[in-house]
DNA sequence: TACAATTGTTGTATATTGCAACGTTTATAC
DNA sequence: GTATAAACGTTGCAATATACAACAATTGTA
């Protein structure tokens, strides 16, 4: 592998990683905060889960996600309910309008990722996801290697 | 383009973001924070850089800047001139200390995306960074068009 | 039943950032 | 040529995000 093509490479990601960056604050967050969207997508993905679960899955120490909830619960995105057969754990879920946030969310996500890949190709699409699956997998293999 | 395919896309994202992510904290910083890495590597690119023209690049505050350069020339890795000609503006640049650690970032950062590509065949490298190309520069004009 | 583990919350500290105000310096208008 | 405006960097202040440690309540285990 070449040197200009390392450099080139390295270049890319870090484009991408900048308009991800802007595109998240610029549509992630209907008055909700970056963390906050975070938060509620992952309770989207795991009904029912509790605050350390939801601490594992985003890499964030418990006390960060129970503020988090915190803020949630107060603007009624989400239900915190703690049950009787297990005083100790919280229950998490999204309320109705967390439901719609999230659908919000989705929809502008959605729309993006279709716009990013408008000019593609049906080939050059599944060509480019096939890589990129590729590609996330060996950093996970890497990350864990270490 | 069908739901289920945005769906992959979008974890795919998600998935690229968090490993970029713990893997700029795991060795970008040989004990400099992630924000004077970009710095450095801001400052190696364009040498004589000014506080603001770096505020720019960075798209960050001149106070932020100002401060992380503070912190920076604190510990030798930059060097702040002022210049007879033009008091106002001072002028950044990387010491001999500074070039070194950027040295080291960058084998680092080269070494990680050599392995990222590792089992890729050279045309799939090839085709994986011009899509990516593509799509970057799609990203870049979806925010410049808002 | 006593001790240990789990769960979530709160107090405290740190880091990162932006905005506003400011002083200094340079450029421009009249 | 002076007065005003603009540019530049710094500092004060506040907001946000985060982690760690200590804690109370609860549940599991020896």
């Amino acid at each position: 592998m070449n040197k200009k093509f390392i450099q080139q490479f390295r270049e890319i990601i870090r484009i991408f990683d900048r308009e991800i960056f802007f595109q998240n604050n610029a549509s992630c967050c209907n008055g909700i905060s970056l963390a906050q969207c975070h938060t509620l997508l992952e309770i989207e993905k795991n009904t029912e889960i509790s605050v350390s679960e939801l601490a594992d899955k985003l890499s964030l120490d418990k006390s960060t996600v129970s503020r988090t909830i915190d803020g949630l619960v107060n603007i009624s995105l989400v239900d915190r309910v703690i049950p009787k057969e297990n005083r100790r754990k919280a229950i998490l879920n999204l309320t109705d309008k967390g439901k719609q946030v999230c659908n919000s969310i989705n929809y502008t996500h959605d729309t993006y990722i279709k716009n990013m890949l408008n000019d593609f190709t049906a080939s050059e699409q599944e060509e480019f996801l096939r890589l990129f699956k590729k590609l996330t997998g060996n950093m996970i293999n890497l990350r864990q290697e270490n």
